[in-house]
Formats: C-alpha cells, sequence, structure tokens
DNA sequence: CTGCGTGCAAAGTATTTGCAAACCG
DNA sequence: CGGTTTGCAAATACTTTGCACGCAG
C-alpha cells in the first residue's frame, strides 16, 4: 500500500524504484477501477514536474509483463490497468459503466484443463476470463433509469 | 456452408446479400483458423474483381455485431474473427501457434451468474473465456524442437 | 427507384520507437 | 560510473470516416 513496499516490489522485479514507477504504482493502487494510460499521465502530470506519456506506456507495459498489474480487456480495444493486491490466480468482474473491478472467487482453470487435455488433447498456455457488467450501485442506477 | 445457406443467413440479418459478403463468409468458414483483415482482404482480391481493405473491415465488424462471426482477442491487439458453425453459446480454444480455433463443450456461465449476483449482488451483461495455448499437432511440435 | 453497400482517398489516433540526456544503485 | 530510465519528437500502422457512385431488392 505505502512506498516502502512499492519500492521492495520493484526490486523483486528487477526493476529501478524510480519516482516514475512508484507514481503510477501509487496512483493505480489508489483506484478501485482501471484506468487508461492518457488519464494515468494526466493525473502524474500533477504530481511529478514531468512526465512522458511514452513512459507511462513504458512502465504499464512492464508491470503488465511482471503480473504485477492486470490488463482489462475493452470492447473499445483501448489499453486499460487495474492493479489487484490479491496475489492468487483469480479473475475479474468489471462494470461497465464506473469502471469498478472486484476480484471474482471463481477460476475455472481445472475444468477447462480436463476439457482440453481429453478431448483435443492440445496443450493450455493461459486463459482470459473477464466478466463485463454492473455492480450493484450502477445495476441500480440503471433501474432507476429504465423505470423513469 | 454453401452459398444458398449465407443468403439466407444475410436476410434474416436484413443484411443485403452482397457477393463481398458472401465472398467475406465463403472465406471465413473455409478457414478453421482466425484471420485477420488484411489477410482476408488479399484472398478477397483474388476472388473479386475490386474490393476495398475499409470494406472488409465494415463487413467484419457487423457480421460480428451480429454474432455471426466471433472476434479474436490477440495478445497483439489486432483484430482477428473466426466463423463457427456450432450456433449455441460456447467457448473457444485457439492454438497461438497454427491459429486453429476448436470449440469448448464448456461453459461457467452458472458458477459466474451465481458468483456475481450472490457475492457482488451486480448484473453480468457479458463476459469473455478464451483458452490460447497449443493445439495436438503443435504441441507435438514443439516438444521436437524443445528436445532438438 | 431508393437506400443500402462499396471504392477510394484521406484522416485519425492510440501506441511505439529512436536517441540523447538524466538518473539510480 | 554503467547500465537503466525517461523526455521529446517523430513515426507507425491499424482502423475509421466522408463522399460519390453503383447495385440489390
Amino acid at each position: 500500500m505505502n512506498n516502502e513496499h512499492f519500492i521492495r516490489l520493484l526490486k523483486q522485479l528487477q526493476l529501478k524504484a524510480t519516482p516514475r514507477r512508484l507514481a503510477v504504482l501509487s496512483i493505480l493502487a489508489r483506484e478501485r477501477a482501471y484506468a487508461g494510460p492518457e488519464e494515468i499521465w494526466k493525473k502524474l502530470k500533477r504530481k511529478l514536474n514531468t512526465i512522458g506519456l511514452p513512459t507511462v506506456y513504458r512502465i504499464l507495459e512492464e508491470l503488465s509483463d511482471k503480473g504485477v498489474i492486470t490488463k482489462i480487456i475493452h470492447p473499445s480495444r483501448q489499453l486499460y490497468y487495474y492493479y489487484c493486491e490479491n496475489a492468487g490466480h483469480h479473475h475479474h468482474f468489471i462494470c461497465v459503466s464506473c469502471r469498478k473491478v472486484e476480484d471474482l472467487n471463481f477460476c475455472a482453470s481445472r475444468e477447462i484443463e480436463n476439457e482440453v487435455s481429453r478431448n483435443l488433447k492440445g496443450t493450455v498456455l493461459s486463459h482470459i476470463l473477464q466478466i463485463n457488467g454492473l455492480c450493484e450501485p450502477c445495476s441500480r442506477k440503471k433501474g432507476e433509469i429504465n423505470a423513469s
């Protein structure tokens, strides 16, 4: 949660603990929602003297490759990222209205693995499972809008 | 499979049965693998006198919106599409090596629905489940390569 | 005929790259 | 110090749009 934590995290990943990287992590950690490179960049500009948009792209990409943050699959095909404290393998429910992300205590790895190895005799490398929907508050709001 | 079938299909979707649309469907139906707009365009140019790349984009987009073809989620973030005869809701296993796509007789809709409505009290709008891996032949080849 | 469909040219725009300067350890 | 990291400017490349002409129904 705090900077000390992120410094350790970056060292583990063999990345230098630079102000830019820490700032990106800190901003993402504050959010319960996914954010895009440009948005993050705008927020960073307020905190740091200077920061380039390509730097933001690079940092998000490397953190995502290392598995520290999650890439969100969005219909618009723009990049979105989300920082999740929860370490174990799991999947996300994303609210398409307010962008909130919530953890799902559900993963179908086992069934998938069975299905693929038995029927297709193939090898699973990775799987994507993302649930798009409306969170509880947004669900209600939509209901109100529809009802009115 | 044949043109008659696609003509009926397009009519159902309230799309005119034009040579371009039929050609796109026919090409996709022949493949057991996903393909990108540019590739499809190149193949189409051989069959048709003229066809513009934007047209291919437009046709793929509308067919995908209507649910006739499936958008493939690719790490490169380029667009790929796949025509699947199988009508019911299901998911796909894609081979990252040869691009082959296979149906999975597995869907976690019910578990997802339970999990979301019980724990999050949210509403599910859609879900993405895609398995990336190696099909059986590619699995073997990789093994050979690694072994050598 | 009448509006949907298409070709062409042109724009758009998110994302990436190259390189010199700055900086972390 | 030495290799990373970053800013800036510019490029890239995929994808989309506008508009006039053509064709399906």
